[in-house]
DNA sequence: CACTGGTTCGAACGAACGTTCGAATCAGTG
DNA sequence: CACTGATTCGAACGTTCGTTCGAACCAGTG
C-alpha cells in the first residue's frame, strides 16, 4: 500500500479513503482485468465460424493482454489465491467462465474434425504455454504478441489435431 | 521462518544456528531442487539416443518432480526472483544449463528430422505447458506423471514435427 | 569432578506492514 | 460571509516479520 501511495501521488490515508481494504482492491483489480479480457474475447469471436480461425483469436487476445500488462499480469498470477473466501467466489467465477469459453472452442474443433484427445489437459497446456510468458517476455529480443501467438497456435494446433482413427 | 520453525519443532532461533538468513535458506533448497533436476535427468537420458524419446523423458523428469513436490515447486516458482544477486546468479547458471539442455535435445530433433520451428518459442512453450501445473493438478481427479507426460508429450511433438520444406 | 565445544531456546529488537483517526483543506451553496 | 460535505493527509496504532543475544543445556574429554 506504500508503494501504490508512493507511486500514485496519494497519501497512504488517502488511498483508504477509495478502497476499504488492500484485499478488497486486490478484487476490484482482479476483476476488472479478467472481465476485461472475457468481454475483449467475445468481441473478437462475433461473426468468425472457423473453430481453428476461433483458437487462434483466443490465443491472440490472451497474449496480447498479457504482452500489454506483463508486470500487472505476473502479479495477478502470483496472488491468485490471495483472496478470502468471500471475494475469490466471484472471481474465480470469471476465470472459470473463460476456462468453458477455451474448453467450448476445442470441443467444435474436435467435433468439426473428428479429433480425439483429453480436452482438459490441452486446455491448461494451452493455458500453460501462453501464461509462462510473463516469466520470459523480453521486449527487446522477441516477437510481438501476433508473432508469438502464431508459433504457439501452430505448436498446439498441428499437436491436437490428430483424427480418432489414427491414434494409438 | 516461525512456520518452518513451528513445523520442523526447532524454536525460530535454533533455525538460524544452522541456517544463517531466510535468503540463504532459501537460496539452499533452491540449489539442491535444480541439482536434483539435472541430475536425475543426466541418469535417465544416460544410453538413449533416438531424439524423440529423449524428449519424452525429460518431460516425464519434469512432470513426475514437479508432481510430487508439488507445493514445493509452487514456491520456487513464485520465489524465483526473490534472492539478492549473489545467490541468485548461481541459482540462474543451474537454471540455464537445464534450460541448455532441453535445447539441445529440440536442436537434436531438428537435425534428425528436418524440422523448423523457433527452438525458443519451443522451449519456452514447453517449460509453460509443464510448470503450469502446479496451479491444476490435483492428485484425486487427475491421472498421474506418467500418463500427463504422454499426453502432454503428444501435443508438443506432433505440434513441432512438421518437415521445413512442408511449411509457409 | 571441572571444562569445553556444540546445540537449543525464550525473549527481545528494529523494521515493515495494513489500517485508523482526527485535523486540515477545498469546492460549492445559501 | 458562514456552513456543509467531500477529500486529503500526518501521525500513530497494533501486528507480523527477519534477526540477534545471552543464558541454558548436553555430550564427551581430561
Amino acid at each position: 500500500m506504500r508503494d501504490l501511495s508512493r507511486a500514485s501521488g496519494m497519501s497512504l490515508a488517502g488511498l483508504y479513503y477509495y478502497f476499504e481494504s488492500k484485499e478488497r482492491l486486490l478484487f476490484l483489480i482482479q476483476k476488472h482485468t479478467f472481465t476485461t479480457i472475457v468481454q475483449r474475447l467475445k468481441a473478437r469471436l462475433e461473426g468468425v465460424s472457423d473453430p481453428e480461425q476461433r483458437i487462434r483469436i483466443f490465443i491472440l487476445n490472451h497474449l496480447e493482454y498479457f504482452l500489454a500488462n506483463q508486470a500487472a499480469m505476473k502479479v495477478l498470477t502470483h496472488e491468485a489465491e490471495a483472496l478470502n473466501n468471500g471475494f475469490a467466489a466471484e472471481v474465480a467465477g470469471i476465470k472459470r467462465e473463460y476456462y468453458r469459453i477455451c474448453v467450448g472452442l476445442l470441443e467444435e474443433l474436435k467435433r468439426e474434425r473428428a479429433l480425439q484427445f483429453s480436452t482438459r489437459i490441452a486446455v491448461l497446456s494451452l493455458f500453460g504455454m501462453m501464461n509462462w510468458i510473463y516469466t520470459w517476455h523480453n521486449a527487446r529480443v522477441d516477437a510481438d504478441a501476433q508473432e508469438i501467438a502464431r508459433e504457439m497456435g501452430d505448436i498446439f494446433l498441428r499437436g491436437v489435431m490428430v483424427p480418432a482413427k489414427g491414434r494409438k
